[in-house]
DNA sequence: CATATGATGGACT
DNA sequence: GTCCATCATATGG
């Protein structure tokens, strides 16, 4: 499965596959255009580092769902990578299909797809009412270093669609 | 129970 | 670019 790749490479891989959310009735369908990989370990910007049950969710096995709350937003993750490794590829931006809703940010692709702690741990692969497409398309990934932390890693990990207007930030 | 703390977002200059 | 409201967590007593 390709969750079981190493984070950065996976945050690439996420880049233009589809996110399928079903409420109810309700089919949303969203396009990741913008990830971030992180690390539980040498991660400056991690806060795996200190808190121990989003340390603990990393090290679980890849394709499961890791909901992380901060300020009063909630961030969508897919672990990545070998159990016990501590990887996740973070969910910056979608590009919303088939529904009109502002999603160029983590807070609020979460909000906008009515995604809370309830998926917390829950696994990607089984999951009815959250699913992963990838689809086979061609674009220019474009690299950053990572928004919103005091101090990044050595190497950029934001990883995000280039010309893409729905990207969080350019 | 009390307290510290942001992987943010929005408003504003 | 800067400022800051705001609240779910984690952690410690």
């Amino acid at each position: 499965m390709f969750l079981d790749n190493n984070a950065e490479i996976v945050a690439r891989e996420l880049l233009g596959g589809i996110l399928v959310r079903n409420i109810g009735n309700n089919e949303l369908i969203a396009r990741i255009v913008e990830t971030e990989a992180y690390y539980g370990n040498d991660d400056p910007a991690s806060r795996a580092c200190k808190n121990g049950d989003l340390r603990k969710t990393m090290e679980m096995s890849a394709g499961t769902i890791l909901v992380y709350g901060v300020h009063n937003n909630w961030m969508l993750n897919f672990v990545t990578g070998e159990k016990g490794k501590a990887e996740a590829v973070l969910i910056r931006a979608v590009e919303p299909l088939n529904f009109d809703s502002r999603c160029n940010g983590p807070g609020l692709l979460t909000k906008a797809l009515e995604i809370d702690k309830s998926f917390h741990k829950r696994s990607i692969i089984k999951n009815k009412d959250l699913r992963i497409l990838r689809k086979k398309e061609c674009f220019d990934i474009e690299k950053s270093f990572r928004i919103g932390v005091s101090r990044d890693s050595e190497k950029p990990l934001r990883f995000y669609i280039k010309n893409n207007d729905f990207v969080s930030r350019k």
